[in-house]
DNA sequence: CAATAATTGTGAAAAATTTCACAGTAAGGA
DNA sequence: TCCTTACTGTGAAATTTTTCACAATTATTG
């Protein structure tokens, strides 16, 4: 049992988004960055960023060297170029979240909202390489202009199947979202976003699954709005 | 200090989800369910689920009646309409979280994203009221057709204080994310949406951000396959 | 070159959250 | 009526996660 690899779930999470983050101020030409500063960006205390930092090291030598272990990532002191350092902290957290390798990813559903995913950047970065997209609509398929594979959905079985693919991106209606995932489900999908505003039910604990919904954000958002008023008078 | 109202995070976010769950259950027909069930379809053991809604009686009686203070809210024992029964149980989470009176919300960015939220059920069921939309898109304004009040990107800061605005999804390009949010803030808005891939930052601390991230969800997807690669070989 | 300022890294303490385990309750059948 | 079954509700224990506090480190300034 290698329970040294798992991450404690919100720092996993945590590393997840600071990855994207790192990605972006790299963009902007910045070298390297203190965890106050990324504290800001985040919204999370600067200690839970170097917390979170600190589980990138275990089990890095392979070696157990007694002395030298501390080496750190980032380099402390005052002045320019002081913190951590972009580049190599984002490979750091890239290996650890086993980002290194490109994942395959298919997209179900060509309506408003996946086309506005289809056209995403994130798509050309390669990271995420998006091999098919389907749509039930043979008419839909035709009009959209894409470099992304397009096939009609009756072909998902097969597509997932032949190119191995990892993770199903649902855009569909209500109606056909469970349906759907069943189908990526028996196809041998390994995980679901689901942005569809259905409760999606997958039997096999293999599959990860996360839920997108607006319903959802809408009403967490307006519980903390309400707790805020409850704060401010009685 | 009324310590007592605000709800641990987690248990916000679990009810907050958990309500929308309900009402799909209900327009099912479905009278009353059973913590086991709630578990399985939500995905959070059925222990956390019965702890979490321990949490709706907290200061529910006004008066310390010291006796009869154990008035749960779901029905024990076996057979039929046993559990909890949905609509209390709901009437019950939404008075909690603060659902009961309808907010005001508006969408700025009307690209496939945009217009995909615009056209979401969920402003017709009365909870939330998307009394806006806006683009910077004169034409765009004029091709789209629908019950909800577009204005021109200019007229942001006005309508949002006119209507006294509370909440905004944000679905603008990410070139605009930031200037926009800054606007809102500016006009007062209480909590934003923010579906553009950036991170945004806000100063106010008296604003809510919630960021959905597509690629903050591959992420944390890919992270949890990764791990269990990890945890099947060496 | 010494003092200063800004920053990391981390054990240990504190706090928050989840899990456990079981007493209590009520329907339905024998 | 009494037993069985299927639930809830919850203190207390266990676990996880966050926070604290400070030693260690290094560019920069005086």
């Amino acid at each position: 049992m290698k329970k040294d690899s798992t991450l404690p779930p919100p720092t996993l999470e945590r590393l997840a988004r600071l990855y994207v983050l790192l990605g972006k101020l790299q963009n902007l030409g910045l070298q390297a960055i203190s965890s106050k500063r990324l504290s800001e960006l985040l919204g999370v205390p600067d200690h839970t960023i170097r917390k979170d930092l600190s589980f990138l090291k275990e089990g890095q030598g392979i070696e157990p060297f007694a002395e030298k272990e501390k080496a750190g990532v980032g380099k402390p002191g005052s002045g320019v170029g002081r913190g951590y350092p972009l580049e190599s902290l984002r490979l750091l957290i890239g290996a650890r979240l086993g980002l290194t390798h490109p994942r395959t990813a298919c997209l179900v559903g060509l309506g408003n909202l996946g086309v506005a995913i289809l056209n995403r950047r994130i798509w050309q970065e390669g990271v995420y390489r998006l091999v098919a997209a389907f749509d039930l609509s043979e008419n839909r398929l035709e009009l959209l202009s894409t470099k992304i594979p397009l096939y009609h959905a009756r072909e998902l079985e097969r597509v997932v199947r032949n190119y191995r693919i990892e993770i199903g991106i649902l855009t569909v209606p209500p109606e056909a979202a469970q349906e759907t995932a069943d189908r990526l489900v028996h196809a041998g999908i390994r995980g679901i976003i689901n942005f569809a505003p259905v409760v999606l039910t997958v039997k096999s604990n293999r599959v990860v699954v996360r839920n997108v919904s607006l319903a959802g954000e809408l009403n967490i958002l307006s519980a903390y709005l309400y707790q805020q008023e409850e704060e401010t008078h009685g």
